[in-house]
DNA sequence: GAGAAAAATGTAATGGATTACATTTTGCAC
DNA sequence: GTGCAAAATGTAATCCATTACATTTTTCTC
């Protein structure tokens, strides 16, 4: 591979030219640019970029931290990072960390060792604990969805809260007063703060919580699966099953149709996310549609003014969610509308 | 950032010293090589990588040209990558190309500007055309999933004749005789591929091939739905619908259950993929299961064979498929088992 | 303890591009 | 043509780690 020396021998000028002629072209003759670009296209001369990111000392790489691409939610949050950094001149390195923190923090390195900038996570987890930092600088770091709030970073997230209590309230309004949840995992902030919002909704509407109709699940679909099997062998089953995310309804209302049960008429679901998914099953779900492509987005522009300093305190920025309603969703058995 | 200097003069060596008891510790005296130790922690010195990669002429990071991250089966293919590239010791950037070749050639760019020391395309575009290269060297470059015929470069795919031979065979076995054939992009070869093995399958049963039975679509859940809408409006509908992936034949029974039609007892429907959704659609989803993460892996390993040398004529891994059978597809209205 | 081999360490070049500073050339006014 | 400012170009340092080669120190043998 050619190198700047070799066109600038060619071309008879300093190396000093050549960079100015491809990175300044005004400070340089215009002889003297033709002559250089000419010698640039017979070398087939392209800069070493690893040259240029080493002495720049920026490398204009982001670590995306995501615990399964292999979930249509996190792979739109991906899509839209990858275009905003894309224009942006960066580029993303992707780790698929299936929430394993050892992994998690092997990529957090990279940013120590001056292969990336900064880095997103979508879990809340910090994969730079351990590793000892400089204690006053702010971590290179974004969190989105799914954010710590032990740490002081810019986030990125829904208000989860708002957005259940939506959901809680209007499986209320549709007269159902036995409204099961089905969970993410216990420690997570998300399922902590939508259980929040459902709590609230049924206190506001006088409905006594009942601990019985909070199922866990792992955001898989066998989770739903599973959870929406336990609810419905309850002495007294829900009539309404609200569930974190689509792909545990998706799993839920297969399981209730083995069960013999029809979807609203028996039982309502609803999900979580609205993947694509959501309006192709049967019957379509409905859910709370949540802008991902713009947390990825926003994150990758957040990081990145963090990282060139445009960026004072740490933003929390709180994006809009929709709730949509689909045929999964209908009145209590009984109830009149 | 501490630089190895810093350590050197902490403790009161040379950096050679230094680097030497980081790489090669039995080259250092014990003594020397606590004394560096210890200044390498107290100091908190992290090897900028940055420095290593630009010197050693290897970047170690892979660029991964995906079409579309949100579709399961690619997020499969990336998970499967990202494993066997971490356990590597190489990186992954990823560009979700919405099969744009201007973004793809931008991308392909990193491979000559030394930012990445390959590439993996997983659709039929050679994203170095144009650039022009150095002719004798082979291109850094696999190819996989659906690859191009033009080009000499390892592949890992597939036998898309023959999986769609099976499973068209599997329909006629069932006494379907009016089989459609929901297909991706026309210029694709998967599609030329899946398209011959099914012509031939017909053409070995004696069933004529009829032209209207195949149906264009593009992989999306809406245009399986729209092309299940138009099959069935022929004056002479099939009775088994086999489409080119899972998600276009989730969208085409929900197009059949709109249309108030039962699957399979009216209408037979089959995918391609096995993506998790098709266990949970209803009915469940017949199709082709792929070793998707393997393809990933099998891709990783052979580009990094290929570029550290130990790679001779280009391979072509072919993988294998599985027809999993599941309540989508039956037997033929009128057709004794 | 001398001498040679082996081990340990040091010095300085290297990789490719950028850029501060130094020097040369050009352009213009008179 | 002179003189001076502005423009163009060149020289060499810099970024950081690695490593070939040079030098010093240790170890071992007789």
């Amino acid at each position: 591979m050619a190198t700047i020396h070799e066109v600038a021998a060619l071309a008879e000028v300093s190396v000093a030219t050549v960079s100015r002629a491809l990175q300044q072209p005004e400070r340089v003759s215009d002889k003297t640019r033709a002559r250089v670009l000419a010698a640039v296209k017979q070398t087939g001369y392209k800069p070493n970029l690893m040259a240029v990111k080493f002495r720049s000392g920026k490398s204009r790489n982001l670590v995306v931290l995501v615990p399964t691409v292999a979930n249509l939610f996190f792979a739109r949050v991906i899509t839209g990072m990858q275009q905003s950094a894309h224009d942006k001149g960066y580029s993303l390195l992707l780790c698929n960390t299936m929430a394993n923190e050892a992994m998690e923090q092997s990529y957090a390195r990279m940013v120590h060792t001056s292969q990336a900038d900064g880095l997103i996570q979508l879990r809340a987890f910090n994969p730079f604990t351990g590793l000892e930092m400089a204690a006053d600088q702010p971590l290179p770091m974004v969190n989105a969805c799914e954010v710590l709030d032990r740490i002081r970073c810019p986030t990125v997230l829904l208000d989860n809260k708002a957005a259940a209590y939506a959901m809680t309230e209007y499986l209320l309004g549709l007269g159902h007063r036995r409204i099961a949840m089905i969970k993410g995992p216990p420690r997570s902030p998300l399922t902590r703060d939508r259980v929040a919002g459902y709590k609230e909704a049924l206190a506001e509407a006088g409905v006594d919580f009942d601990e019985s109709l909070l199922s866990p699940g792992n955001f898989s679909l066998a989770s739903g699966q599973k959870a929406a099997a336990d609810l419905m062998a309850l002495p007294r089953p829900p009539t309404a099953i609200f569930c974190e995310n689509d792909e545990m309804a998706i799993g839920a209302l297969q399981q209730l149709k083995q069960l013999g049960l029809r979807v609203p008429q028996d039982v309502s679901v609803a999900g979580f996310d609205d993947i694509a998914f959501a309006a192709y099953s049967d019957p379509p779900l409905t859910t709370i549609a949540q802008p991902a492509e713009e947390f990825g987005s926003t994150a990758v522009s957040l990081l990145i003014d963090l990282i060139e300093g445009r960026l004072g305190k740490a933003p929390k920025v709180i994006l809009p969610f929709d709730l949509i309603e689909r045929a999964s969703t209908g009145p209590a058995p009984g109830h009149l509308t």
